[in-house]
DNA sequence: TAATATTCAGAAAAATTTACTGTAAAAATA
DNA sequence: TATTTTTACAGTAAATTTTTCTGAATATTA
């Protein structure tokens, strides 16, 4: 599937944006609502555009500590990564984890309450899996850009 | 402003899908609509609801390669730092930037088709920053889990 | 106990999405 | 080259959703 200037235009919006109406669309792209309505359909339909979501104020939620943790496993097969896997996506907190290059296993970025949440998180939820070898943890003081937007 | 168990409930369903309707969620959380309506409301203007974004699908678009940059700047004050704010901030590729603690100073997230990609972003955009010193690169080989959902 | 807020139900109005009809331009085919 | 087919779009009407309004029930406060 091709994406013509119309299409990402679209997307480009959408992105920002997604309770903007199909008017607002138009209006903005000059077109009429049909061809917005048709070319949004069928980018949700191919998968271009996954989900709609909203976001949250971290901050406003009391989630006040993001931490990214470099993981190495106790070895780096098959069976290892998938358990260690499964246990990841059941951690709420765990927002994004990685396997990745270098000298290291897993890039994982963590959002939690507070310093003693982390505690908590990394030795009664992190450290005791049994694929765990090595927790390398940075905290962010500051939160320079964190968007959804992705480059089109 | 505090949240209620019926608060809650409606932040973990738009969480998910922010195209489920208002009526959608009475039926789920046993409400009707007026106040689910108000309190959606009320959530947008006290900013807890901070905005509505359509996910993109990466790979559909071409982006098939994710890396993380470890950043070490030449010195930690304040210009320095804020030149390299900004600079991230016009760089779309860049989809997260962290200031951290740590043998480093900034984490990056980058989005990009390709390597080649990357080799330009790094030579032309990345490196030549006045401001940095170090850049130390992983290279995401699989993604586990990349969600925007905050756990309430 | 009365007055005031707060929360919610139901209904009507307004706005948006979806579906339908048709036209013009571009592309494909004979 | 002419004809058919496809594609992209405009306009309108129906269906759905959001928004607004009215009022009742419960909890809170004076």
């Amino acid at each position: 599937m091709i994406l013509d200037a119309t299409d990402k235009k679209i997307l480009r919006l959408l992105q920002e944006d997604a309770h903007m109406t199909l008017k607002d669309i138009a209006n903005k792209i000059n077109l009429s609502l049909t061809p917005v309505h048709d070319r949004v359909k069928r980018l949700e339909k191919e998968g271009i555009i996954e989900k709609y979501v909203s976001v949250l104020n971290k901050k406003k939620l009391g989630i006040n500590l993001t931490v990214y943790c470099q993981v190495t496993l106790i070895k780096q097969n098959y069976d290892i990564s998938e358990g260690f896997n499964q246990s990841i996506l059941n951690f709420p907190e765990v927002v994004e984890c990685n396997f990745v290059s270098g000298s290291f296993d897993y890039m994982l970025k963590i959002v939690l309450p507070d310093m003693e949440s982390y505690h908590h998180f990394h030795q009664k939820k992190l450290s005791i899996l049994p694929e765990v070898s090595l927790i390398n943890t940075f905290f962010v003081i500051s939160e320079v850009k964190s968007t959804t937007v992705l480059p089109i």
